[in-house]
DNA sequence: TTGAAAGCGCTAACAT
DNA sequence: ATGTTAGCGCTTTCAA
């Protein structure tokens, strides 16, 4: 490996002017400059991460934790995030807390504190006290984007409000009849995403002075079958049948739809089903859905730490995420 | 932060000796090891990374290319390939190939040679001469997924073999019409896996005796939508129609049973329908498939560049993938 | 604007 | 089995 004092001495510098010249920071003069860029590049000389943050601090590396991987919105956060900081210059250091309880705990007491990460960006997962906690003790700037988590800056959806939008949506279509696939109001108050959904639907109705039927809430599992057993059970029990099903997400909306297919009913004709989310499969099943651009929330968000990285302290490190209704093909008056 | 001087006062040895017990190098009696064990645990002393690589070289950190996130068969390798590897206590730093060819110039050039990783996993990735060299020039153990790239130790299904194996289901069925959605012939050579499935195609038919007709052969980019359109050519247009469709991913045979069922023809009834992956949604639809299991694939491989790292020399590097038919229900006799 | 030199917090060779 | 100590390759004071 090429090292800086090779730099040096083919520039006709010292160390520390090539640091300077490359790192950018302190003064150097032109000719310096661009004698040490050559130099460098002629060398094919690359700083040492190690040397480079054992001396500054600086790591130029990002941690990143995310709860699943091989789920849609996840990698497409995800791939946001990398693509954002990877053209700034940094690297990214995946932290993958998935079913393993032992792993998870490892990440928080010991992966994230060797001191390789300038940041964490924790992306939609619910921390409990001591990993906030943890979290916070790192002293490190951190986002986490969807939570939300009073303790921590968070870039967010209002998951209310998204959930509010697909319902008027089906009410501004003339239907009353509606029920929603997605959380289960017994027992999944512990995770806001899918409450968040459930409550702004029933806000909406409320609103519209419909009384919802106990009946019309379906709870399931945020999966493309999950969608699918809920839609057939609204759709198969005798009684009242719904004349529009808003999913808590897309990949359960598609179910939805298959589900409806294969019991004979005619999408939109018979059934309207809107989705939540932006899922890549939307356009191919002509999914009415409220888009809200993971991969764009992933980039934001990495915008939002290089700018605190920067030193930019004026830039509100929270906020809200942006999302919009995509009226398709499987919404339509009743 | 707390260092590894105040961990050796509190335990009443040396710096060497702590740095000694937690790494599990030399030789440290038993009373001192649990003596350090205590302190560190006691204040909370997790090494820096940055400190000890800088000394020792190692940084327990692997790098890992993928070509996409967003896409079901990358990000599932790769939660296989973090997994492993964060159960074995290393990080794992990403780097993200995507659309854009200055960053993945970089990536080659400055991103993997700022010495942050012990070694690098390239998953299904095309590596051009060049990228190959450098990947080399870095002195590190490599492991490539899928490839074959006759330059690097790599875990590769036996693509062709695999398509053999689909195609040959269908024939053990009695079909002998018998369309492939996959690779086109005059464009896609450089990429071998599409081409690969082709190929076995075309060989288990030969074998059987059945002359190919080039019209049963429809090209599509992997995509649920691309498989749609394809097969919708192939079971729409005049002239002599297949029984069967083998497939070259789940997700076009997904695309071909709901272009099936659009058009009017059941599955597998008037239509066998194979595919190739394992992919999640397979089991909901029901789709024969050769699984290929990607998350084993990831763990394999991490598994595989482990051994290395710990010195097992005899660790063969490369070699071949499982996989296996799992025949469901798109699948008939004719 | 530049250079000399003192660390950054560990590890490993060497000595005991 | 343990301690002493010289680096690892940079960055950043400090002085010029």
């Amino acid at each position: 490996m090429v090292s800086i004092d090779e730099v040096a001495k083919l520039a006709g510098v010292s160390t520390a002017t090539v640091s300077r010249a490359l790192s950018g920071r302190g003064h150097v003069s032109p000719a310096s400059r661009e004698r040490v860029r050559v130099a460098a590049e002629s060398l094919g000389y690359v700083v040492s991460s190690r040397a480079s943050s054992l001396a500054s601090g600086r790591t130029q590396n990002v941690g990143v934790i995310v709860p699943f991987l091989d789920r849609w919105f996840f990698s497409t956060v995800l791939s946001g995030v990398t693509s954002a900081l990877m053209r700034a210059g940094y690297d990214v250091t995946l932290y993958n807390i998935t079913a393993d309880a032992a792993v998870r705990r490892e990440v928080f007491a010991t992966f994230l504190r060797r001191q390789r990460v300038d940041a964490v960006i924790a992306v939609s997962i619910e921390l409990d006290e001591d990993e906030t906690s943890r979290l916070l003790a790192l002293d490190l700037p951190v986002i986490a984007i969807g939570g939300p988590n009073p303790r921590l800056h968070t870039l967010t959806v209002d998951d209310t409000a998204v959930a509010r939008l697909a319902t008027e949506h089906l009410l501004s279509l003339g239907h009353r009849d509606i029920a929603h696939i997605g959380a289960n109001p017994e027992f999944d108050l512990d995770f806001h995403i899918p409450t968040q959904r459930r409550l702004g639907f029933e806000e909406a109705l409320a609103d519209a002075g419909i009384r919802l039927k106990p009946e019309f809430l379906e709870p399931a599992d945020f999966t493309v079958d999950g969608g699918y057993r809920a839609a057939k059970q609204l759709l198969g029990r005798p009684g009242p049948r719904p004349t529009a099903i808003f999913a808590a997400s897309d990949e359960m909306a598609i179910g939805a739809i298959l589900a409806a297919r294969d019991l004979g009913f005619a999408v939109p004709e018979d059934l309207s089903i809107v989705g939540i989310d932006g899922h890549e499969l939307g356009e191919f099943f002509q999914l009415t859905t409220v888009d809200q651009a993971p991969l764009a929330q992933g980039e934001r968000a990495a915008a939002a730490l290089l700018a605190q990285l920067d030193g930019v302290t004026d830039a509100p490190a929270g906020g809200d995420l942006p999302y919009e209704l995509i009226v398709r093909g499987t919404t339509a008056r009743r």
